[in-house]
DNA sequence: CGTTTCAATGTAAGCGCTTACATTTTTTAT
DNA sequence: ATAAAAAATGTAAGCGCTTACATTGAAACG
């Protein structure tokens, strides 16, 4: 039956090929790499001898199958492009780790139907449990995860009347409070940069917040002036110059995210107009950024790190089968910079 | 023999699930998934509905283990802290997407041996490619590498001595060049803030760059003020602070990178040094970042996009067995911004 | 010493998939 | 209609690992 080619290629080590060379069974090698407890001492010392003369690397795939298990949890960030995601998914990762297990990164470009791919992508490649941002996604990606049974944590929104485990932030509420402060400084005319709301319930929420505040106020949310644009610093840009268009001119615009709000300022240069003195800018999610940009950039800031380390908190403790506890809502404050002043004078 | 228990529990749904539930043999659902032409329209068509109704999604590990492929591609990268590698990466997965090619990414924190238990990781997880960052790895993971015949390619570096396959630009000439324009500007003080040099031959080739021209034109190595300190914007405003402390101060300071002269900048700001009259900034990569700036930065522009298409390229000839043809030089260009000025009247 | 216990190890059955090869069905040519 | 060729499908052998269970040998006990 055996008709192995006679291989002279230099394959690649299995588990048999150490076994073979330590002249000991597979289930020994095995449990050497697996709980060396079991295994004696000279026994353990001979295969991982061979483990290193080999260079033998256990096959994920196979491991996997045997096992069920992965050690490995995953990620879906919307983009990598910017720092938005990198400083609480580093924190993420720094958790795991500690706990001996392996962070696999996808991201999605903001569409819920790649996010539904990299979900399965993942999935499949066996993650044990994975890191989700925002409530928005297909009804499909959930009923995926829920008959998988794959544990998930929804960060960078929180959101009490959202059913799914959760650690983040009330984004409605934290743009409600930095629309409010504005407002406090006598501005009348806001002009709006917000990212799609499609599919982006933080981008919604922020929003909002905004008209919640205006509403307030007193003023009609047909007041607004408001661009929705494409997540990037130039279109930031480019949106900050049609507000800057309009009638009356807004005095204060409110980005729904720090990268707007750098494109924003960029593009406030170009025109000559001076901020804060002609117009006020803000922005969302203190990013290191936010404070070298001139002026500086009054922004609400974000607890990143500490949300990526509750999030691994929380999924280790699913994992393990114990009750993670509630969904955490942790608190946003406003960085009182200096792109932000009081509204000129004159209506 | 078969003591299958009474599993009550819904189940992942296998390959064996779906052949069952469309009446047709294992292969033939294979066939269904791998190569659809070779199974006849109205089998398929039983075999989807099956594999939609029971929600299959084939397991990865299994599959790469039957299949000895993954069409997966990795990459490990120093950082995900920072946008450096984000936007040639971005260039490199789409690329890969383009050609049915999974991306996996893993960041190694700038250290060698992180690197190789990455290295490690992404090929027992069966990537089929690799993309790597730099010469400078150890001798393990190279051995590693050629010893399970993994394809990869680096980036970021091109050095017409490396053997290597690559696709980068010259730090060295870029730095060089780069340096030869703040000298031809009157500048003779010069203040250098350098990444760790150690297991970066990308920080290692720009400050050779520095020291060369430096030495052209009657410089002495020892006349340059040298900061080596760890990547990050905060280190890098603590090490010009300290540049600004010696005697005589640098009238210029050349940063590794762009992330650098952004901390650099913004210290300036905070000692009250005008930038470029009192002391002229540069960097390195031209990130977005570097327009944003105030002043604008003058810094070494690096075709991102193009190195993360043109390595994806080569690795995808790579693993098809075709001849990649030669490494591959990209050229850097300076942009010319307003962070560099003249040196100011007396030495 | 003969048992009992327990630690150390071996045996072998899968895990879910792909694919070479064998078999059956359909098409085409004669 | 019949044979040959082509297309569609089935059969079954692994891929490299883990682990329940069986076996062995030595320590511990009376």
């Amino acid at each position: 039956m055996a008709q192995t080619p006679p291989d002279t290629a230099q394959a690649i080590p299995t588990l048999e090929d150490v076994a073979a060379q330590s002249g000991v069974s597979t289930a020994t090698v095995s449990r050497c790499l697996n709980s060396p407890g079991q295994v004696s001492k000279s026994t353990r010392e001979r295969v991982m001898q061979a483990v290193s003369d080999l260079g033998y690397a256990p096959n994920f795939g196979a491991r996997a199958l045997a096992a069920k298990r992965t050690n490995t949890f995953g990620a879906i960030i919307p983009t990598m492009e910017n720092a938005i995601f990198a400083r609480g998914l580093q924190a993420f990762q720094d958790e795991l780790r500690e706990h001996g297990v392996t962070l696999l990164v996808a991201s999605s470009s903001y569409s819920p139907d790649q996010e539904e791919e990299q979900i399965r992508s993942l999935v499949t490649r066996g993650a044990d449990a994975l890191l989700l941002i925002g409530q928005d996604r297909t009804a499909k990606s959930y009923g995926f995860l829920d008959k998988r049974k794959i544990p998930y944590v929804v960060a960078w929104a929180f959101d009490e009347n959202a059913t799914r485990l959760a650690v983040g932030f009330n984004n409605r509420q934290a743009m409600r409070s930095l629309t409010e402060a504005v407002l406090d400084l006598g501005h009348r005319h806001l002009g709006v940069i917000t990212a799609e709301r499609g599919g982006n319930d933080r981008a919604r929420g922020r929003f909002e917040g905004i008209c919640a505040a205006a509403r307030d106020r007193g003023i009609p949310i047909s007041a607004l002036a408001v661009e929705e644009t494409h997540y990037a610093i130039d279109t930031g840009a480019a949106a900050f110059a049609r507000l800057m268009e309009r009638t009356p001119r807004p005095t204060a615009v409110l980005c729904g995210n720090d990268v707007f709000a750098a494109g924003a300022l960029m593009k406030a240069r170009e025109l000559g107009l001076r901020v804060p003195e002609d117009v006020s800018i803000t922005g969302f999610d203190d990013i290191e950024l936010a404070e070298i940009l001139t002026p500086a950039l009054t922004t609400v800031h974000v607890p990143h790190r500490e949300m990526g380390r509750r999030a691994a908190q929380l999924l280790l403790s699913l994992r393990a089968g114990d009750d993670p506890g509630p969904s955490i809502e942790l608190a946003t404050t406003i960085k009182w910079r200096a792109s932000l002043g009081p509204a000129p004078d004159q209506g």
